[in-house]
RNA sequence: GGAGAGAUGGCCGAGAGGUUUAAGGCGCACGUCUGGAAAGCGUGUACACAAAAGUGUGUCAAGGGUUCGAAUCCCUUUCUCUCCGCCA
């Protein structure tokens, strides 16, 4: 959500930037600006009225206090506040439904989209073609079959114990898991993450801070007896461990790190983007987030990408980085990079990081703020996976795949235990 | 789940209807003193909204209520602590 001043001072840019996300509801920028000048009118007459009320106590105060204590005089104020008590009720109801009307307003404006994002490609920014061709098989399996045949996960399982998209993973494969999720955060920790637990389930507070309400609220599992949100990142937590926060500009960058699980109703999801691990209901992640300045956001950026990008590169798997486009980005974020690793069975490339700048948008719903130099400024935040599990684990199976075999990559080794799955 | 006690600024803590100002301390920042530091001493020290500014308004967990006037009294909710019950 931006901030009403934000909005009057770069509107030509705001416009310019809702175009490349097809948001067509321009007409909202004006009846903001409107609604804010109802506003303040509403509000100075309300200050107002407030101020001569206090007066007119006071003066009741001091009078009871003095020696002479005029009943007269005390009957004429109180009934000269009665007129003005009348008028309060007045506008300051006046003024709820006014701000309540501004904050639905300014909820439906989405982040206003980086420069060099463009309206409709999906521009991709890095590719690494090593490790495309490493199989030697005539065919090689998608994972689901690579399951049927070492044993390693079952969703029909899963649909027993729950429901369809949710799965059990067994063995080495669970063992796989463990083992990733361990070396993502030894990774993260190494590069001065700070690694944190968290809830799994969230406020309706929490969830609106990151965004997620009401602009996602659909894709979230909530539990009605206790007004409770299941997470659907492992950002919401940990974002919302900082709201209120007012940082000192030497504080920043914070970095934080955490394992969740997380859950996604993916209504509306079928196929073969369903099938295997592709997408499920509840998944594993390791997140990572920065907050930053507002000057040094974009550093904190460069230094996710390459964090990811090394992490992917040491588990030895082709992918490349799209930059994505204004019309596919997320409703916080101005930038987004999605990391895409290759499946050599499926022919396709997997999402299994998403790194954003969320600039000042997040913050503002968030209250993360810092002091420089006596002044208090809006933090940028970022977030971003290192990394989702299941596809990870689905291309690791099917591109590390022989005839007899798949191979474990040599740095999850010493966390594995065995170096293949037979 | 039951019973009781609480929630006050960055932190500790007084204030228990009324002198338009939330005392005092700690911490922090600046100044002063010093060769340098510590200790002193002095000044400052929340956030939001409105205004060109002096300033005004609101916020003592949150939301309602009583009152001319609420941090203070009443109601509801949330959270914390103690005891009991249940429990990995």
């Amino acid at each position: 959500m931006f901030q009403t001043y934000f909005i009057k001072k770069d509107k030509e840019k705001i416009l310019l930037g809702l175009k490349k996300r097809n948001f067509n509801k321009i007409s909202i920028i004006d009846k903001i600006f409107f609604l804010d000048e109802k506003r303040k009118k509403l509000q100075s007459h309300l200050n107002k009225i407030l101020e001569k009320e206090n007066i007119i106590s006071n003066q009741i105060g001091k009078i009871l206090n003095s020696d002479l204590k005029n009943q007269f005089e005390i009957d004429f104020l109180k009934e000269k506040k009665l007129y003005l008590k009348k008028d309060k009720i007045i506008i300051s109801d006046q003024l709820k439904k006014i701000i309540q009307k501004l904050k639905d307003n300014l909820d439906q404006i989405p982040n206003i989209p980086d420069e060099k994002v463009k309206k409709k490609s999906n521009d991709i920014i890095f590719q690494e073609k090593k490790y495309t061709s490493i199989l030697d098989l005539e065919k090689p399996l998608p994972h689901w079959e690579l399951s049927k045949k070492f044993n390693l996960f079952n969703l029909s399982l899963g649909t027993k114990i729950c429901g369809s998209g949710f799965s059990v993973y067994m063995g080495k494969c669970a063992k796989l898991q463990r083992s990733l999720i361990q070396y993502f955060l030894d990774q993260n920790i190494k590069a001065s993450y700070e690694e944190y637990v968290l809830p799994y389930l969230i406020n309706e507070n929490s969830a609106y801070s990151t965004g997620h309400i009401p602009e996602k609220k659909g894709q979230m599992y909530f539990i009605e007896k206790d007004n409770f949100y299941l997470i659907p990142t492992g950002e919401v937590p940990i974002m919302n461990f900082y709201r209120d926060k007012i940082f000192s500009y030497s504080d920043l960058p914070i970095r934080a790190t955490t394992y969740t699980s997380c859950f996604r109703r993916e209504a509306g999801s079928y196929g073969t983007k369903v099938r295997g691990l592709n997408r499920l209901h509840q998944f594993d992640k390791v997140e990572i987030i920065q907050i930053a300045s507002s000057e040094n956001s974009y550093d904190s950026f460069e230094e996710m990408i390459l964090h990811v990008k090394n992490i992917i590169q040491s588990l030895k798997l082709p992918f490349r980085i799209l930059r994505i486009s204004g019309i596919d980005l997320g409703f916080s974020s101005a930038i987004t990079y999605d990391f895409e690793v290759y499946s050599i069975a499926q022919k396709k490339w997997l999402e299994v990081s998403s790194v954003s700048n969320c600039t000042d948008f997040q913050s503002n719903r968030l209250k993360i703020r810092y002091k420089n130099k006596g002044k208090i400024k809006l933090c940028h935040t970022l977030n971003g996976s290192a990394l989702a599990l299941p596809r990870i684990i689905a291309v690791l199976l099917e591109n590390n795949q022989t005839n007899t075999h798949i191979n474990i990559p040599k740095v999850l080794i010493p966390y594995t235990g065995f170096d293949k799955i037979k």
